[in-house]
DNA sequence: GGAAGTGCCTGTAACGTTTCAGAAAATATG
DNA sequence: CATATTTTCTGAAACGTTACAGGCACTTCC
């Protein structure tokens, strides 16, 4: 049954050991020709050569991975694939790995706390080589635990601040908020509002950071009733714009925390008959694709999200190969995008 | 250095020996208990629970992978990760995949072919069980060749017509392709345009097909004028909707082949001012995100694009099981979805 | 001429499972 | 009670690699 099952399976491929014999020479040969190992002599290696081009020959990986303890796999999880800011990260760490000829294995967590932490089990049980956690909600601990378990990884978008000693890769929160509302007080906008994702994750308290800082620095003081939680979600955005908006006294700029909430905010303002960037000016952050289909345009601040990905991967592969890893903790420059959502404060 | 590495990879968990040594059962033991397996009696299962509570184990995949020829992966490619049609069929997938215990390797294409067949060799090496080929651009004689090489995969969205014996999952293109029309044709829409995917392809020949056969039994002779080829890109549909526009006797409506498209086309209507929908009808297919945050909001052909994942996944791993399939070519039924870029012809 | 050092190669023991053939124990049958 | 049957379990052989320890044939050195 078993071995009819891999013939079925299609595994009917040469071996290490058939290539060795038709070869001449002896499997550890083979396997330093095709590893590419210094210590093998000409005529060796052409023979090997020869067998492989003429009959097909790729090494099994599983069987490597069981003998030599690396598989070439690399975990990565995300909370949800059906999101253009996940979507380019991934896209970002898988270009990255294919250049490692290395593969993903990917796993949804769909922000479901125990699914990660089994995920994370059995991301550990031998498949993977290590793995890249995008936006893990694992606490601080259990991320810490996991670290001193052994097991090498590396955090895109920290969700919380984390121990020192876990590498992580993320953006320039403060400065590109700092950036968005510097844009807006150009504009001659004095009430600026912030829709914010949940406080205490980074994301949240960083941009809040530079927004309270840039206003600050123009000598606008920060009024905490402008200040909305919300959930980084549209529907959160539209119900906290609706809030803003039905105030007495209406900011006539909101800064959102994200894309997300930014375009909730369009679609509260369109049911308040609103105009933008007329009445209202709106700005983002992130600068996913929908930004730049929405109307009008959304301004924004963009995340180098890809090269987030990829740079995880980087500090992932170099953890992998035993390299010292100088920068621990990477941030990304984050850049302000104008479109066509801000214009000049009217009053 | 090797035994270190390993302990320095974490990899320090319990081997099954070690369980059965703990559990006073031999290996084979611990190995049916793990697996459910019935001829074990209950003293014996028993004992290896418990140990398995007090220490923790859990199988090591690869190990596993090696000895019984099944790695619990399954490969999945998709040109791009980053585009919302792609993320949601993956996140079906993902779920599907989820529930049967298995973990999805992702490989991006990148629309390569080479890199594609590459892949494929890879997921081959004896990594994957199967594979979920997503729109691959293989061509029908290379996956009919995979096929008879007895690797086992299963299509979704295939672009060409394929060898029959390759299970495929693809949408009803040409009946959510009547159904647009005749939404337009009632509102008493005749001059309908349609822009096109590539000529060729499954989606753009199905679609059109469904497109003249509803203008047809309309009593509308359907004229090849209206019909623009395009990319599926939105540059691609603003150009194809403005050489539509600029004709001296334009469209009152445009049947995009993908949202994309459509976006395309209302881009395009705006640099010429014509107003969606007073003036032109837009619908496009897919229904992605993107279509419920344009403005106006577009009508569109909804495709169960994550149900398409999991019912690929399904077909896939019945397959895997040696269960003989009964439907080896499944299509999921579309549905239009009205919103507010039609509306009624205005002469 | 023997010792020491290279360069290339082989044999084989891992790696951690699964599974097969068959032994041992328990149960049923005549 | 002996024999057959079933149930439960074990020992050991795979699975396809990698890598270690060591061997053989040379060269080089004193």
């Amino acid at each position: 049954m078993s071995s009819t099952d891999r013939l079925e399976n299609g595994r009917n491929r040469l071996t290490i050991r058939q290539v060795a014999d038709l070869a001449g020479v002896s499997t550890a040969t083979v396997s330093r020709v095709i590893n590419g190992r210094a210590d093998v002599s000409e005529r060796a290696r052409e023979a090997v050569l020869r067998v492989v081009r003429e009959h097909g020959y790729s090494t099994n990986r599983t069987a490597r991975g069981l003998s030599a303890g690396r598989t070439g796999l690399v975990g990565v999880t995300t909370p949800v694939v059906h999101h253009s800011y996940f979507a380019v990260i991934l896209d970002g760490a898988g270009e990255a790995l294919y250049e490692q000829d290395m593969r993903m294995v990917l796993c949804r967590t769909h922000h479901e706390h125990d699914r990660e932490v089994s995920l994370l089990e059995r991301l550990m049980q031998g498949t993977t080589d290590g793995a890249l956690l995008i936006l893990p909600e694992e606490s601080p601990d259990e991320l810490a635990a996991l670290h001193d378990h052994g097991y090498r990884f590396v955090i895109a978008d920290p969700l919380r601040p984390l121990d020192e000693r876990v590498p992580t890769v993320s953006a320039a929160h403060s400065s590109g908020a700092s950036e968005a509302v510097e844009h807006l007080l150009a504009l001659g906008h004095r009430r600026i509002a912030a829709i914010t994702g949940p406080r205490g994750w980074i994301a949240t308290e960083e941009r809040l950071r530079g927004y309270r800082g840039a206003l600050a620095a123009a000598g606008v003081m920060p009024s905490d009733e402008l200040v909305v939680e919300s959930d980084f979600h549209a529907e959160g955005g539209v119900e906290a714009a609706l809030s803003l908006l039905d105030r007495p006294d209406p900011p006539t700029a909101i800064f959102a925390f994200n894309d997300m909430l930014a375009i909730g905010v369009m679609q509260a303002a369109r049911l308040r008959g609103v105009r933008i960037p007329e009445e209202l000016s709106v700005v983002g952050f992130d600068d996913t694709f929908e930004a730049s289909i929405v109307t009008p345009p959304l301004t924004t601040v963009r995340q180098p999200l890809a090269e987030m990905g990829r740079m995880a991967v980087n500090l992932l592969v170099r953890q992998l190969q035993n390299q010292r890893i100088e920068a621990l903790h990477v941030q990304l420059e984050t850049k302000l995008v104008v479109r066509e959502s801000t214009g000049p404060a009217a009053r």
